[in-house]
DNA sequence: GAAATAAGTCAGCCTTGTTGACATAAACTA
DNA sequence: TAGTTTATGTCAACAAGGCTGACTTATTTC
C-alpha cells in the first residue's frame, strides 16, 4: 500500500523525445522560425507607434487593395471590434482610406495610401531579406516542397485564400475588378 | 501648381505583387501556416484554462526537464515578470515542480510532472498529426531542405538553442545530468 | 564581509484579443 | 412601400500576455 503509492508531483527527470512518436524538432523550428521571422518588423513598427496587428492588416490591404472589411476579418480570423481599434489609427494617420463599395454601397473598400504602401514595403523587406536568405542554396524542387509543406500545414477549407492573392511570377496582376 | 499636387490619401489600386521583389507568398505562407498550427493546442488549452504561454513553458521544461529559469527564459524571450506569471500557475496546478539546483542552490530546476506531461503529449499530438500530414509524400531530401529551411530563418546566434534539445532519433536522448 | 547573481514579487501599463449590445445606412423581399 | 436582413461602426467591459521599474531574499563568489 505505501510502496505503491507514488509521491504525487514528483519530478520526471527524462525529456520528451523523438521516440515518443512527435515531431518535436518540427515544433520547435516553427516556433523559433516565427519568432523570428516577426522580430524584424516588430521593431520596425516601435518608431511608428503601431502593433503586429496594424502591420498584418497593412499587409492584406496592400496585398489586395479594394477588400471589404469582411474579406480582412476572414484573413485574420479576429472580431471586427479588434480590427475596429487598429484600422482606426491606420486611417486616421493616413496609411489606409476606406471608399464606399461601388456595387453595394454599404461595403468599405479599403485602399492603401501611397504612405501606406511604403510602409509595407519597408516592413516586408527584411522578412524578405531573411526568406531570401534561408532559402539559400535550395534549387527549384526544393523550394517548391517548402511552400507546399507551409501550404498543407493550413487548414484545408482555408487554403482558398491564399490562391486569392497575387501569386507566382507573371500572372494573376489583379485581385479584383477596381483598378 | 495645381496639377502636379495629388490629392493626398488618394487610393492605391495596383496590389503589391511579385514583381516588387518580395517574397509574398512566402511570408503570406508563414502567416498562415502559424495561425492555424497553433489553432489546436490553443483549442485544448482552453479546457484547462491555460493559454498559449502555458504551453510554451510546458513544451520547453518538458523537452529539457532540469533547465533553470534562466535557461527558459532564453528560449522564450520574454521577461521574468512574464514567466512568472504562467509559471505559479503551472505549479499550483501540479504540472510543473521546481527543485532547488544541485550546485547552484540559488537556481530552481524545472521538471514536469507526470500530470505536466501527460499535458504536453496531447498538446503536441495533433499539431505532430498536422506536421506528418503535411510531410506527406516529401522525400528525405525534401525534408532535409524543410528542416534546414526553417532553421535558417531562426537568427544565426540563436541557432545554437535548438541543438541543444532532444535531436534526432536514437542518440542524445539526455538534455543534460539530471536523470 | 561585501558584492554579484538567481529568482521571486509588487505595481502599473500597453497591445490585442474577446463578448454583448446597440446604431446606422443600404439592400433585399414580401 | 414596409419590414427585414446585411455590412459596418461603436461603446463598454474584460482577459491574456507582453512590458518596465523597483525591491527582497537566498546563495555564491570575490
Amino acid at each position: 500500500m505505501t510502496l505503491s503509492r507514488q509521491e504525487p508531483n514528483r519530478p520526471v527527470r527524462t525529456p520528451l523525445g523523438p521516440d515518443d512518436g512527435i515531431d518535436f524538432d518540427l515544433i520547435e523550428l516553427l516556433f523559433f522560425a516565427y519568432r523570428d521571422f516577426t522580430s524584424d518588423p516588430d521593431a520596425i513598427l516601435q518608431g511608428y507607434g503601431f502593433g503586429r496587428a496594424h502591420h498584418r492588416v497593412l499587409h492584406f490591404v496592400s496585398r489586395a487593395p479594394g477588400l471589404t472589411v469582411a474579406e480582412l476579418l476572414d484573413y485574420l480570423k479576429i472580431t471586427k471590434q479588434s480590427l475596429a481599434r487598429v484600422l482606426k489609427q491606420l486611417v486616421e494617420t493616413g496609411h489606409i482610406v476606406q471608399v464606399a463599395g461601388s456595387q453595394d454601397r454599404r461595403q468599405r473598400e479599403l485602399y492603401p495610401t501611397s504612405t501606406g504602401r511604403a510602409l509595407m514595403l519597408e516592413l516586408a523587406t527584411p522578412q524578405s531579406r531573411r526568406i531570401h536568405a534561408a532559402l539559400g542554396k535550395a534549387d527549384p524542387e526544393e523550394r517548391a516542397a517548402i511552400k507546399s509543406f507551409l501550404k498543407s500545414m493550413v487548414d484545408p477549407e482555408l487554403r482558398a485564400q491564399i490562391d486569392r492573392l497575387p501569386g507566382e511570377r507573371s500572372h494573376d496582376r489583379r485581385i479584383n475588378g477596381s483598378s
